[in-house]
RNA sequence: CGGGGUGUAGCGCAGUUGGCUAGCGCGCCACGUUCGGGACGUGGAGGCCGGAAGUUCGAGUCUUCUCACCCCGACCA
């Protein structure tokens, strides 16, 4: 048992917190609401980015960059776009600094005004889009399809570290299209691409579907998203996928001749997955031992303890060792051989179950002479006793199995905490009796029915999945016809 | 941004109605004994008590302001 570590059962909030910090992911930095990301968190997000760049490079996208600062005035040329953003933005109005006139530090020089103030962006789309106008002059220079993995700014009021943070890192995709139906199509093409990230990669299965009109990104026509449910019952939005129709193509004038030769303005979709995967990645797996993390996200692989009693031990199980590391590492793996003299297996162990090694292989010198050695499986806690002429298949099959273990995990507990409800008393039973969970219930799709069930449960819509069990039934809020069926639920 | 809470060594905390040299546990450093689930002994280093102003002979302790973090909301990736 990890010593002084709080328990999800009795503080999830608290638990989440120490975690990041324990498992060395991240801590507070200086700068309000700004976490500093520690080397090994990193590591994971590195990760992440490889993969996901892999998967956007195979859809035919290209990363470009574009600038940190966007002009005032571009951010309000999307009437709808500037409503969702421009209050919590942060804004440069000077350019220099002076001595303090009266001696202490610096000061904003007043004469270093900018005539027009800078935005730092909280997404990208005014600047991107403006950029776009100078691109596309025929139907020849689309798709035009970018990404870019950037850092952005939003002044939130309540920060939490991955989940919420005033700067955070992303990648965001902004594409161009002669059609709205090819616009559509990448729409839904990106999602998947998140999807099959999320399953296959973090282990977490979500559900796909779109946003209510509420809850759309502001400035789009439609939001996909991939919506996960953590260990609490909440949902976790883990990416969004927008179709932006011709919104920021008329305002920012962005059209193209198509091959009638009359002009058309383009159709856009952006895309973006952030930091915040790694909340979901820690909250969807982790236990009170500390961080579980899915085999192809985990910097190391594999870690090894030697069991020894003596220096002359220690040596000989140096020797032994080293070329069980080296056939390891040839296959692909990141092995960590932790002989540190100063600690003791026991708290190794600890320290490596904290950190969410997926897999420890312990080996004395008892193992050395009975040709053998033991594994531990990190996600289960299953220990095995393994012929050492049989590790390296043993270690792909324990990696395998934790993988699948971990999805099946987290499905089953999206499953045990889904719950469907055809009035807001059921609800609200539901969510008292089993705690926070998706509810499944019918919606006529009037917003008025959306902020009433909000209001009276506590519960917002999150996802009205692509997959409608239900063709029809009753709103679970005014009783009239409804035709969709919609996921609520509590979020981060 | 509304309500509540916390800031004292790297971490977790104690510090009485204001009083003299600010303590404890863990961690850290040195040496020795240990080593299959967070070992132990001895010695040692480490502090503008979140910051600023004020009250006072005297402030970790009282007052005001400010900053940061945590929790519950509202908002969001």
């Amino acid at each position: 048992m990890a010593k002084d570590f709080p328990k999800r059962s009795e503080n999830y909030s608290e638990w989440y917190n120490e975690l990041v910090v324990r498992a060395d992911l991240a801590e507070q930095s200086a700068v309000r609401g700004c976490m500093v990301i520690k080397p090994y968190g990193y590591a994971i997000w590195e990760k992440m980015q490889h993969q996901l760049d892999k998967m956007f490079k195979e859809t035919g996208h290209q990363n470009a960059y574009f600038p940190l600062f966007i002009p005032k005035s571009f951010l309000s040329r999307e009437a709808e776009h500037v409503e969702g953003f421009a209050k919590e933005c942060a804004v440069v109005t000077h350019h220099r600094l002076m001595n303090d006139p009266n001696g202490k530090g610096v000061v904003v020089d007043p004469a270093a005004k900018l005539e027009e103030e800078l935005i730092v962006r909280p997404t990208s789309e005014t600047i991107i889009w403006s950029t776009y106008k100078n691109w596309i002059k025929s139907y020849r220079d689309l798709p035009i399809l970018c990404n870019q993995w950037a850092n952005v700014v939003r002044w939130e009021m309540r920060t939490r570290m991955f989940l919420r943070t005033a700067e955070f890192l992303w990648q965001e995709g902004h594409t161009a299209h002669a059609t709205r139906e090819e616009a559509e199509a990448e729409t839904r093409r990106m999602l998947d691409v998140y999807a099959e990230f999320a399953e296959k990669y973090m282990a977490v299965p979500v559900l796909k579907g779109h946003k209510s009109p509420n809850e759309r990104f502001a400035g789009a026509l439609d939001t996909l998203c991939i919506e996960a449910m953590m260990q609490d019952g909440k949902a976790l939005q883990a990416g969004t996928s927008h179709f932006l129709g011709q919104n920021f193509a008329k305002a920012f004038e962005v059209q193209f001749l198509n091959k009638e030769n009359k002009l058309e303005y383009v159709w856009a979709t952006s895309w973006g997955v952030s930091t915040r995967l790694m909340g979901a990645l820690i909250m969807t797996h982790s236990d009170d031992n500390g961080l579980v993390l899915p085999p192809h996200l985990a910097p190391i692989h594999v870690a090894i303890v030697p069991i020894c009693k003596s220096d002359e031990q220690q040596r000989q199980l140096d020797e032994h060792i080293a070329p069980i590391v080296k056939a390891l590492e040839a296959k692909g793996l990141v092995v960590k051989y932790d002989n540190r003299p100063e600690y003791k297996p026991g708290w190794k162990f600890n320290e490596q179950e904290m950190r969410g090694i997926p897999l420890r292989i312990e080996i004395g010198p008892k193992d050395i002479e009975n040709g053998q050695c033991v594994i531990a499986s990190r996600w289960n806690g299953e220990k095995v006793i393994v012929p050492l002429d049989k590790l390296e298949e043993t270690v792909y099959a324990k990696l395998e199995e934790a993988r699948e273990g971990m999805y099946n995990k987290a499905l089953e507990n999206m499953n045990n905490r889904t719950y469907s409800c055809e009035t807001i008393d059921e609800i609200n039973k539901a969510l008292e009796e089993k705690g926070d969970g998706f509810i499944k219930a019918m919606w006529c799709g009037d917003e008025a029915c959306e902020d009433e069930v909000k209001e009276k449960t506590g519960v917002g819509s999150r996802c009205i999945p692509f997959m409608q069990e239900r063709k029809a039934g009753n709103c679970v809020c005014c009783g009239k016809p409804a035709d969709k069926y919609v996921i609520w639920g509590r979020q981060y």
